[in-house]
DNA sequence: GGGGGGAAATATGCATGGAAAAATCTGCTT
DNA sequence: AAGCAGATTTTTCCATGCATATTTCCCCCC
């Protein structure tokens, strides 16, 4: 009997399954950050054996989603401030080394794609459709680094910086945003690094700021709720 | 009865013990790149069960100093030319992020006294004694950084780079790679954070160069020996 | 009523058994 | 003698049992 494509996950293991599930499950926000991850519950839901669930696990938390302590078990990540502000430190030198990297090869097609869609978004747009196509435009340049530790590194701080927000943008930036993205794909496709580089820098920054001043408000404010 | 600081390495777990073990095997070079490891040969040489082992080199395959071929096992990492290259692509721009930081709140005492164990190194100096001391200098760049993240990731490709180098400089460029080590200390001392970063890019694309060419040259003797 | 101590319950960590896949070996055919 | 097919063996991968550490809950004491 031939084997279906679309049996058991084209057999790439169970942990991998797990894994490919649990992180989506974190990212996705489904699991909030501070969740316990109890093996026993996990390998019940996924009807699987707890030696897969441990393993992958085990990998989620070299990736820094997951954080273990030895004896009590595993917890998604919760990052601090300080974290937010250090993973975006590293984005921004790596994005731009992976910027530059494109311009070598600029995936010209791809670029254009992203560029009307970014091109016709205004302060109209649901922060929803912002959010999917900026995190597609960003991972887009990561996969096609040549640099695959590169593509690697970016994608896991992308992935921790996601456990950081809970999802919402302020529209007021998105505008900013969306031309930060203009200005990007403009250098690129008509081969000015250094501008393409400069775009990036500034285009992160504003991001980074973003991100950490509305982390700052919340945590006020949660301040005041726990009073 | 009281549990001795000595035993059962101050219970850290099995699993981060044999991972030690693994990896300073692997970086020592007394596991070779390509090697093929097995559970079960080294549970036994370590006197535990598989499940340690397998878990430990798992954690080994997310550093990248191991790779995982689903089904058929465990080999140590053998890194392309073109991996060297990429490595030290990202070395370059996180280590001068790291010098930035120890800008900020620099580490005197460790610098001065890195500064005279450079000040006497000659052509004289035994290429052992200088990749000893380079290592722990980088080292301590490293580990002096206060976004974690970016300490985490310089120490893994550090590792990684390790496996490319089998252990040997070149004789002629010892005092080159010891006068730059010098120039960052003294910028960094004197507070001169452009210099010291300028100075970090220069040392590590010599070191990258010199990486290669090393590496080239070897790959060709390698084809000529198999032929 | 609140707090501390101890026993039961629960979960992690390690060991080991069993299933399936890959590697190896053997024997047969050409 | 070389190559291929089948069987054996070995190894990874998953399941599960057992021991120990932690948590929880209950009871006793203050």
């Amino acid at each position: 009997m031939e084997k279906s494509a679309l049996s058991p996950a084209f057999n790439q293991g169970l942990r991998q399954i797990v894994y490919e599930k649990l992180k989506e499950a974190i990212v996705l926000g489904s699991i909030k950050p501070g969740s316990k991850l109890s093996e026993i519950e996990l390998a019940e839901q996924m009807a699987v054996s707890r030696t897969p669930v441990r393993e992958a696990i085990r990998q989620l938390a070299q990736t820094g989603l997951v954080t273990l302590t030895p004896r009590r078990g595993a917890y998604v990540t919760m990052p601090s401030l300080k974290d937010a502000s250090d993973l975006y430190e590293l984005r921004t030198e790596l994005e731009i080394l992976a910027v530059e990297n494109l311009c070598s090869f600029p995936p010209s097609d791809e670029l254009r794609r992203y560029r009307s869609v970014f091109e016709i978004m205004t302060d109209e747009t649901s922060t929803e459709r912002y959010v999917i196509e900026d995190r597609a435009f960003h991972f887009m340049i990561y996969q096609s680094c040549t640099n695959r530790f590169l593509t690697m590194m970016l994608n896991n701080i992308a992935d921790l910086i996601n456990l950081c927000r809970p999802f919402s943008v302020e529209r007021s930036a998105i505008t900013d945003f969306t031309l930060g993205h203009l200005a990007i794909i403009d250098a690129i496709l008509t081969g000015k690094t250094t501008k393409a580089k400069e775009e990036t820098r500034k285009h992160i920054t504003i991001s980074k700021e973003s991100l950490l001043s509305y982390l700052k408000s919340r945590s006020t404010e949660d301040q005041e709720y726990i009073k």
